[in-house]
This record gives C-alpha cells, structure tokens and sequence, in this order.
DNA sequence: AAAAACATGTAAGCTGTTACATGATTGG
DNA sequence: CCAATCATGTAACAGCTTACATGTTTTT
C-alpha cells in the first residue's frame, strides 16, 4: 500500500466537513489558506481516485435532477482512522524545518477528530521542536563570517524570528486548551 | 529553452561564491537553512547537467594530484543575467502566499547581485503585498464561522501573525538599507 | 442562439525521491 | 588492510503542472 501523500490528507480532513465533490474540493483550495495544496485538476482528480481504490474515501454518484452526474465523496472508515494516525503522529525537527505549513494542516484538522489532551500534547512536542531550531538557527548566526553577509544574516533573522512568532501563537494556544 | 527551476536558480546563487562541486553544494544544502532545496543527489546532479546544456553553468574537471577527477561549475555570464533578471522580478501576492521561503532566498542572493536601491524595492514590495495578503487573512478571520472551528480560528491566527513577524522583519530591514 | 462559466476528467512531460552502483580516499 | 566515508553519478518511479478534451448548465 502506497504512502498517502498530503494533499491525499487535505482531502480526507476536508471530507469530514461532509461529502463534496471534486470540483468542490478545488474551490476550497483555491479561496482558502489551505491553496498551498494544488487546486489543478490533475492533481485532485487523480488523487481523489487513489484514495477510493485504497479504501480511504468512497465516491457516491448523485443524479439529482440533472443530466451531469455529479461524484461526491466522504471520508470512508479506514479513511478516518488513516487520518487519526497520520495527525497523532509525533512532531520532529524536519517537519519544524521543512514541512511548518503542514503541521499546521495537522493542527487544523485536530478540530474534527482529535481530542484537547492529544491537542495538547501537539502543541508541546511543536513548541519544543521550534525552540530546539531557534536554538540551532542562533547558533549558525553567531558564528557566520561578520564580513560582507549583511542579506544572508537578514535572512538568517527572517527565519528566526518567523519560528520566534509561531513559538508564541503556540503557546497561546496551548492556553486555551489548558483553560478548558 | 526550458525554463529554470528554483533549485536551479538556488545553484547558480550558490555558485556566486565560489566555484563548487555538486558535492559541495549538496553538504551546502545539508548544513544550512537553505535545506528546503533538496540536497537529493538525483536533483542536484542532474540540475546541474541541465544548467550547463543551457549555457547558464560552466563546468570544469579538476585533477589535482588526485585520481578522481573533481567536476566544478562557475556561473556562466548569461548565467548571472538569467539570476539577476529572476532577482529582479516583482513580489506578486502568490509569491507571498505560496513562496515565501523563495523570496527569501532571492533577497539573500541579492547581497551579491543587486544594488541598494533594488533591495528597497524588494523589499518595499514586499511588505506592501504581506499586507494586503493579511488584510485577506482578518477579512477571512471575521467571516468565519463562529462555532465550532476553533482549531480553524487559532490555524489561521497563526498565518497571520507569522505574515506580520515577516513585515516586521522587512520593515527594520527596509531601515537598514536606507540608513546607508 | 451564442458565449461564458460549470464540472469532470485525461495525457504528456518534467522534476524530485528513493534506492542503488561504483570507485577513491582516509582512519583505525 | 579493512571499513567507513567521500564523491559522483544512474535508474525506476510517482506525483504534480500545464494543457487539452468534453459535455452541461447558465447568462447575455
């Protein structure tokens, strides 16, 4: 069984919301934040496809009144538990480094389908992560030649204190999970 | 004539410092935060094959006393026209919502290729479409859906605030580069 | 009735990933 | 001297992008 990709994931979390269509699927991806994953049909159209062959979604032709049948899917049981274990996952220092915005896709799903203690334990585990690259990121600008570096040193800063504003919006939020 | 990748265009930056081998450049990619590029040795190699087809890389055999012959590049003069028109571009608002980490790397190439002038340009730009995207942002925060999203509120929050830490950051930059 | 937008897809091509192959140095 | 690492690649494969194809509603 192949690795679900993730944007095959953006499709499962989103079908929790209730079942939609393909095109419904790219417009949701066009008009939100989450258009980082590719509204282009040959993207989703294909994906949508490899999900149901693995048993993760199921697709229900409705013929509503219309001659064009329109092909809605929902999130199929294994699907969900797919997803469960993909959000559950620990967070590591290459996701902190690599992959931010999907960890954020993570989060956002957690809504549906993950518990506050589990949200918790995310958020933690994320703001660990994030001081540890800080720490590393700080390091290398110490020790860059001071000489002719100014862009390169800005840019350092840039990264820094970018993970600096995630570290405090996860805490924040971890506030209000502890608060409940 | 195809056109060139980020990678690619990371490659000839790269190069603007001295000649490298693709090993080189590979550990370059490794041990920086400009990782995101895929120090794979199935990207970068051929990457660098196709750069020199394209007249954009040149690359020239060492054998220094040594039996394994050591392949180099330097940035060829159209390659430094190709870099710098790519450095010139201007900021779009897909760059800021899709390729932050890009912009990025094209001001950190700008130290050697550009001006002052032009980095203020960037960077003003910069910051001009950083806002406008998080005005999109707080229009989509208001508009949201009050109930149950609160892991969709506090995900978008974060966008937010990490596209503001950015404007900060370019703001003091911006100073910077007009204090000279 | 014609044009535009809706809705669903397919095909070709290319880049990047993973895994493997190969020989040259260097360290213990 | 043997193993690990250096250094340079190649091959198979998969997913995404761009462009195209096709028929259906809706708008003008």
């Amino acid at each position: 069984m192949k690795p679900t990709t993730t944007l095959g994931f953006a499709l499962i979390g989103l079908l929790h919301k209730g079942p939609l269509s393909g095109y419904d699927l790219r417009k949701v991806f066009q008009s939100t934040p989450m258009g980082h994953y590719s509204s282009s049909p040959g993207a989703i159209y294909p994906a949508l496809r490899r999900l149901e062959e693995q048993g993760l979604l199921s697709g229900s032709v409705d013929r509503g009144q219309s001659l064009r049948p329109r092909k809605t899917f929902r999130p199929t049981r294994r699907g969900t538990e797919a997803l469960r274990a993909w959000l559950a996952q620990p967070v590591t220092r290459d996701d902190v480094v690599f992959d931010l915005d999907v960890l954020l896709l993570r989060f956002a799903f957690m809504g549906n389908l993950s518990g506050a203690e589990e949200t918790r334990r995310f958020l933690q585990s994320l703001v660990r992560e994030l001081e540890g690259y800080v720490g590393e990121l700080e390091l290398q600008l110490e020790t860059l030649p001071a000489g002719p570096t100014l862009h390169g040193r800005l840019a350092l800063e840039c990264g820094i204190e970018s993970h600096r504003a995630h570290i405090r919006w996860a805490r924040r939020a971890l506030r209000k999970f502890k608060a409940q």
